[in-house]
RNA sequence: CGGGGUAUAGCGAAGUCCGGUUAUCGUGCCUGCUUUGGGAGCAGGAGGCCCCAGGUUCGAAUCCUGGUACCCCGACCA
């Protein structure tokens, strides 16, 4: 049933493609772009929904929601804003059916054309701010701290499951603010805990940075990101946090009255990730066995296999370990499946990367041990049944370090500094490029004819940069400190 | 939106150039028996609008015309 994966070393998009659809996380849906997240694939996002809804709400925020339809007009208040956005945009121009007249099935009713056509949202920020105008008079009103979940339509050309989609899944967060500090504050706030959740839960190490003009939201006056190394040495893109400044409350009239009985407009921010992250997540651990996932995001941590096959004996003593198992919050299966054997049932569990996978048979009845197996780094022993639970729970916290730490090597290995057009050409020629480190001499120009040269991008200007003079590898102009460069995703 | 390609069983393919019995193979699925500490073996079985519409022909998966969908490469993007 399972079918091996192909080598990523052969090819690493096929490579992805098969585990998200041998490990059974997704599939390409009867419309064109739009994906079916299946079962074991959205118990990741739940896993993943869950961990940032609490950080959000430690943070001071508060869930809401609003709707999936933009009227048309709100979308254009915000120049940047519609012009970063429209041409992607799904429109309802229409809201009836009928019966074709002359002929099978049924056509749109041309008598009930909507009087202002609605956007099916590609992000919020219109219908909020639109909505925040009611909510905010008075400096008592601040801030305004909320985020929604919910799913946006971007009409992409080119689509590949959980990268990118024509619908995603997401969550956005929408603050409002009395000064200007405060909204960045709130910015970096935000930064940091997609950073945290990132490297802690995800165990994928990000660069924290700005992004340049030229990569910044539609609408943002900075847009802050983090940035994770995949596998094949592209970057992506995992989320980001904008500081929007003044601009959609000038654009929708957001105001409210100071202490000093002034009238100001509100200081903004949004941030966001997506559904997008499985797809990091897959990137950053997974081999050609398949699927590896950090204990702390896999739907099931352990899973127990009896071998040969399931028996009064091997069930009894399978129930007795998953309750001791369950009482420690490990999240446990048993798969006692009459029809498959040992070996089959090992490479399927491999695939679905399941952390740790403990071997139960008659041999181990009669020593007083059981085999555990660990995904990461697949290596297997006995270990006695006595004190098994407390080995299994050190077991996933050692697991969940060492998936970071060979994902932080992996990037300190693919990360370069370069100071010539031909040092960076060369490493974008190897195999696994990776992060660059180069001067930019800060124009859009410059920026711009880099990336038509070797298609790679700015990603960030790191947070944590410390100022170097230098000079841009293509003009050899002024430069204050080094951007990273990538190709991304 | 430009350039190229593909469409046959759940999935992957052969057959199409050169029209001709009942459309083939692998895999998966169902049943039974034997197996079982790393993806089992044998036997039997089910499963098809050969993308859609029209045309040529005694006869079309195959030839012709028109459509649709999907994939790859560019431009655009979380």
């Amino acid at each position: 049933m399972a079918s091996a994966v192909t080598p990523r070393n052969e090819d690493y998009s096929q490579w992805y493609l098969d585990i998200v659809k041998n490990a059974n996380l997704a599939q390409n849906s009867a419309v064109r772009g739009c994906m079916i997240i299946k079962p074991y694939g959205y118990g990741i996002w739940e896993r993943m929904q869950r961990q940032l809804d609490d950080m959000f709400k430690e943070t001071g925020h508060q869930n809401a929601y609003f709707p999936i339809f933009i009227p048309k007009s709100f979308l254009s208040k915000e120049a940047a804003h519609v012009e970063g956005f429209a041409k992607e945009c799904a429109v309802v121009t229409h809201y009836r059916l009928m019966n074709d007249p002359n002929g099978e099935g049924v056509i749109v009713d041309p008598s009930a054309k909507l009087e202002e056509e609605l956007i099916v949202r590609p992000t919020s920020e219109t219908i909020i701010w639109n909505t925040y105008r009611d909510w905010v008079t008075s400096y008592r009103d601040l801030p305004l701290l909320i985020n929604q979940w919910a799913n946006v339509v971007r009409w992409e050309m080119r689509t590949r499951l959980f990268l990118r989609t024509a619908e995603f899944l997401w969550q956005e967060g929408h603050t409002a603010h009395a000064t200007e500090a405060e909204a960045q504050e709130e910015t970096l706030k935000m930064q940091e805990v997609y950073a945290t959740f990132a490297e802690e839960f995800m165990a994928m190490p990000v660069l924290r940075g700005v992004k340049t003009e030229s990569e910044r939201f539609a609408g943002a006056v900075n847009t802050y990101t983090i940035e994770a190394l995949m596998q094949d040495g592209k970057a992506l893109q995992a989320g980001t946090s904008h500081n929007l400044g003044q601009n959609f409350a000038k654009a929708f009239e957001v105001k409210f009255q100071d202490e000093n009985n002034k009238e100001q407009y509100v200081w903004a921010t949004s941030w966001g990730v997506s559904t997008r992250l499985i797809g990091g997540l897959i990137m950053t651990h997974s081999d050609d066995e398949g699927l590896v996932l950090p204990p702390k995001l896999a739907p099931i941590q352990v899973v127990i296999i009896p071998i040969p096959k399931p028996n009064e004996e091997l069930d009894a003593k399978a129930h007795e370990i998953m309750a001791e198992l369950k009482s420690r919050g490990i999240r446990v299966s048993y798969d006692n499946d009459k029809k498959k054997r040992p070996g089959f049932k090992f490479a399927e569990n491999e695939l679905k990367g399941i952390p740790v996978r403990l071997g139960l048979g008659k041999r181990d009845l009669a020593n007083g041990t059981i085999e555990v197996a660990r995904r990461d780094t697949k290596e297997k022993a006995s270990q006695p049944l006595e004190g098994i639970v407390d080995h299994v729970a050190s077991l996933l916290e050692e697991i969940q370090q060492n998936l970071f730490q060979t994902a932080l090597d992996f990037r300190e290995e693919h990360s370069h500094t370069v100071d010539t057009m031909e040092e960076f050409q060369a490493i974008l020629d190897q195999d696994i490029p990776g992060f660059i480190y180069a001067h930019w001499d800060g124009t859009a120009e410059t920026e711009q004819k880099i990336k038509e040269l070797t298609k790679a991008s700015i990603r960030c200007i790191p947070n944590d940069s410390v100022g170097e003079v230098g000079k841009c590898i293509l003009t050899g102009g002024a430069s204050e400190r080094r951007v990273v460069f990538a190709r991304a995703y």
